[in-house]
DNA sequence: AACAATACGGAGCGCTGTTCCGGTTCGCAA
DNA sequence: TTGCGAACCGGAACAGCGCTCCGTATTGTT
């Protein structure tokens, strides 16, 4: 395995100024994003990293790549967190909440994003498949242990679930919105009247 | 009380082609709307109404406007609703569960309507106050009928549970995503532990 | 050193929202 | 009825955006 991030699917190498140019746009992107949400203009994210239009389409023909470009490590760390938590809490319920925690976490820290991945209708189907291939299953295994344990209702689907949490951790600017605790309600809804 | 949609802050009376041509362009809106949701562009609704450019900015500066006119009569329908349902209901919870109900079918059949009143800071400001001004004092008497009835819990403002509930009908388009199931659940979650 | 293959840059297109102003229409008053 | 200024109209024009396209430059290889 030598160098796999330089090689492409034809299994030739990357150009040196190719790999060169990726990572500038990758640092370029995370900063402007932090600066000006996830919709800031990509010309703006060209300029940051001292590329032309062209070589940022050649490398993430669409925003969505580039944002999961950006986010994936935290989207794994999130993914992978969701059988430690299950394994470690006290219960399938606590391991549910603290999973959701942390997905909540990850939304509200990025401004916009959480508003991105609504419907997946305007453009952003890819941000939107990937953050459900990869964190889906992480939650329907957190709900349906939950279910089986007989702490929750089977009510929702895993599905609506995520869509529900991302829904509410829209404008999460606003200090007078707490988006957490939103959440939170929305969780507890969700416990079996004992 | 002469004509009172004739006239405006100076008390002149409008011209009669101004306002055939704002009837022209609410009725226009209203159908371009339901066809493409509040987000269609500008000179489609223009087109449609048969009016130039020029027109529909001076009758609707901002987009906000717009939308507020032609939704004015079932926002102010769903206010009057709840000092109703208050008092003829059993139980200040069920008031409370059927006005947000009333509130979700008006925003579940607007596209994008939801979407479009999330954070209140893209522009869309007019649309977010004028939704405020009319519905949080009386989502708030809800509520706090319902607090005081020892029904729910007091852990969320009226504005909390107004704009998550509008950012749970955001995507409601998808058959897989049932919004009302999703506020159903937030309503239960407020519940006092009985 | 010469040559493909690959990547680069940015001008340019199409689509938005928004402004601006010359020409037109309307309603009132004489 | 007629005259006139205020009010209104239409759409050309501008600005900002995403995205494409292609001539030019760079790279790795022979």
């Amino acid at each position: 395995m030598v160098d796999e991030h330089a090689r492409r699917a034809t299994g030739r190498p990357k150009r040196a100024d190719a790999r060169r140019n990726e990572k500038a746009l990758l640092d370029a992107a995370a900063a402007v994003f932090v600066a000006g949400g996830v919709d800031a203009p990509v010309r703006d994210i060209a300029a940051q990293a001292g590329v032309g239009m062209g070589t940022i389409y050649r490398h993430f023909p669409t925003r969505a790549d580039l944002i999961i470009a950006v986010y994936r490590h935290q989207v794994e760390a999130c993914a992978e967190a969701g059988p430690v938590l299950l394994a470690s809490s006290s219960s399938p319920h606590a391991a549910l909440a603290g999973w959701i925690d942390r997905f909540v976490d990850f939304l509200v820290t990025k401004h916009g994003l959480a508003g991105r991945m609504q419907s997946g209708q305007d453009g952003f189907d890819g941000l939107h498949d990937y953050f459900l291939d990869r964190l889906l299953p992480v939650c329907a295994e957190l709900l349906e242990a939950a279910v089986a344990a007989g702490a929750v209702k089977a009510e929702l689907t895993a599905l609506e679930l995520m869509r529900g949490v991302g829904n509410l951790c829209i404008g999460a600017e606003d200090p007078r919105y707490d988006a957490r605790r939103l959440v939170g309600v929305l969780i507890a809804g969700l416990r079996e009247a004992s």
